[in-house]
RNA sequence: GACCCCUUCGUCUAGUGGCCUAGGACAUCACCCUUUCACGGUGAAGACACGGGUUCGAGUCCCGUAGGGGUCGCCA
């Protein structure tokens, strides 16, 4: 039988990164084994379920390029489908109607709690006649879960899991309002769209005892689990808006690649030998759920950092070129001839970067002239105690110059220090300053050529005394 | 509270009874490269939560303790 994985969120939020990771995992395990990917929104909560929302989702999983392999399946759109399924339960005596109020509901789970028993809800409709149901009240649906013994689940991560029927309690299909809940809406469009293998958050864990029962009771052969573990913030704790359980559209705006992004989410929890920096190709060979780990992993934005500095130094300058203009163009005008030196310049800006974002501020000097007094201290303090004027100084020398090029640049500058009796550094130094604005930049010379004689000249000679 | 899961360097992890005087990556520190920064290179420091077993031999198997996480909705 061939693979069927889905990724099912729902759409009261932003795709957030366990979110994506759930996502990438499903992808990968459904590329690996030659399978099908499909997507489903989990809407059937229509209150708190938003356009915004879907968007949002659909979004980030094109950024990172996890679409599914067929158009998303809205699951509110199978509420009639649903709760044919649940009549039929009751028809077959397997479900039933329950009258419990929430008063009732309340009391049960309070002494529960106060005794120190499992938190179950014990209806006692499941075996009352239905003739002595109130008038006027609105049952629920409820199935009946088995009340002895124990089932025992084998998860493809996190090995073979027992829980006993003491734990698990006749849970709710179908709502007061004939409504279907998520417990009902997932096992059965599971089933409908051929699902194989559900790969989901292990918060999920202890549901896959509910949907296994509703699988049998419906005659469905259930699929088989795998429950990886969450994501959590770098403090240990459950992951926070403060630190990471942000839209992956935030994570696009720190400047982060997809690619890098994925790598990084692949990596939590999942691991093959030594192996760091994978493309997509080799996780599809690689990927499986016997390599994924079983605790939970901290977010640390150092090591994305790092692998999105290795996919930035690989990506394409004209994509990066793009990408910066794009950034830049918000708050600067951005002129033909300044994308040019942009792009000529993109080789040497992005060896030095870790994000798209200080892609682009690095870059911003080749679109405008630095503003004195520079906002950066040790850019400015280059130009204290002689500094300006050494750059000026260099201005001059440099006016004579006729072969604009690096190797004619360094051979004058080189000159002009020894003549004046200074370290190379004591040049370059003010003059990187004066020209960029900032005390790190690309190499002094390449930066020189790319900004041209003319603007080169003006730069220096212009450099207010310090 | 009940139940379930987890526990190797600060972080992500390799490790499936002897190959482990525990390997890699990020971060940290030092040095090298060098016009700055970044990259790169070399090296350093740094972990099997604790306690019992099983075994000739345990990071690897079992039990317990501690700590962490998750779930207990007419939310998903």
């Amino acid at each position: 039988m061939s693979v069927v994985t889905r990724f099912a969120p729902s759409p009261t939020g932003f795709l957030h990164i366990g979110g994506a990771r759930t996502a990438l995992f499903n992808f990968l395990y459904a590329r690996h084994h030659g399978g099908r990917y499909l997507l489903r929104i989990e809407d059937t909560d229509r209150q708190r379920s938003t356009a915004e929302a879907i968007d949002a989702i659909l979004d980030g999983l094109a950024w990172l390029g996890l679409e599914g392999d067929a158009p998303p399946v809205y699951q509110s759109q199978n509420a009639a489908r649903h709760a044919e399924v649940a009549e039929r339960l009751l028809a077959e005596g397997a479900a039933y109607k329950c009258y419990l109020s929430a008063e009732e509901l309340d009391a049960q789970r309070k002494a529960a709690r106060a005794e120190g028993r499992p938190m179950r809800i014990v209806s006692p409709w499941r075996d009352r006649d239905p003739a002595d149901a109130p008038e006027d009240a609105a049952p629920v649906l409820r199935i009946k879960m088995p009340q002895d013994g124990e089932t025992r689940i084998q998860d493809e991560v996190q090995g073979e899991v027992t829980i006993g029927h003491q734990q698990l309690d006749d849970f709710v299909l179908l709502r007061g309002d004939g409504s279907p809940t998520y417990m009902l809406s997932v096992v059965v469009d599971d089933h409908d769209m051929g699902v194989t293998h559900v790969i989901r958050g292990d918060d999920h864990l202890t549901n896959a005892f509910r949907q296994h029962h509703l699988y049998k009771a419906c005659g469905w052969e259930p699929p088989s689990f795998a429950h990886i573990p969450l994501i959590h913030g770098p403090d240990g704790a459950k992951l926070s808006k403060r630190h990471g359980a942000l839209g992956v559209d935030a994570y696009r705006e720190m400047g982060y690649l997809p690619e890098a992004l994925k790598n990084y989410l692949l990596r939590l929890g999942w691991a093959h030998g030594d192996d760091e920096v994978i493309s997509e190709a080799q996780a599809v060979e690689w990927f499986d759920l016997p390599g994924v780990g079983r605790s939970a992993a901290r977010f640390d934005f150092k090591k994305l950092e790092h692998l999105n500095g290795h996919y930035l130094r690989e990506a394409e300058d004209a994509r990066l070129t793009e990408a910066v203009i794009e950034r830049l163009s918000r708050d600067i005008p951005v002129d033909d001839a300044g994308r040019a030196r942009v792009a000529a310049g993109m080789a040497g800006l992005k060896t030095r970067a870790h994000t798209l974002a200080q892609l682009a501020q690095d870059a911003r000097f080749y679109l405008e002239r630095p503003q004195f007094p520079l906002d950066n201290p040790k850019a400015e303090k280059l130009l204290q105690g002689g500094g300006a004027a050494v750059a000026r100084g260099a201005g001059e020398a440099l006016a004579e110059l006729e072969d604009w090029t690096e190797e004619a640049l360094e051979a004058q500058l080189r000159a002009f220090a020894e003549t004046h009796g200074l370290g190379f550094g004591k040049v370059a130094q003010p003059l990187r300053a004066a020209l960029t604005g900032s005390n790190a930049s690309p190499g002094l010379f390449e930066l020189m050529v790319i900004l041209g004689k003319t603007e080169v000249l003006a730069r220096l000679l212009e450099t207010p005394e310090h």
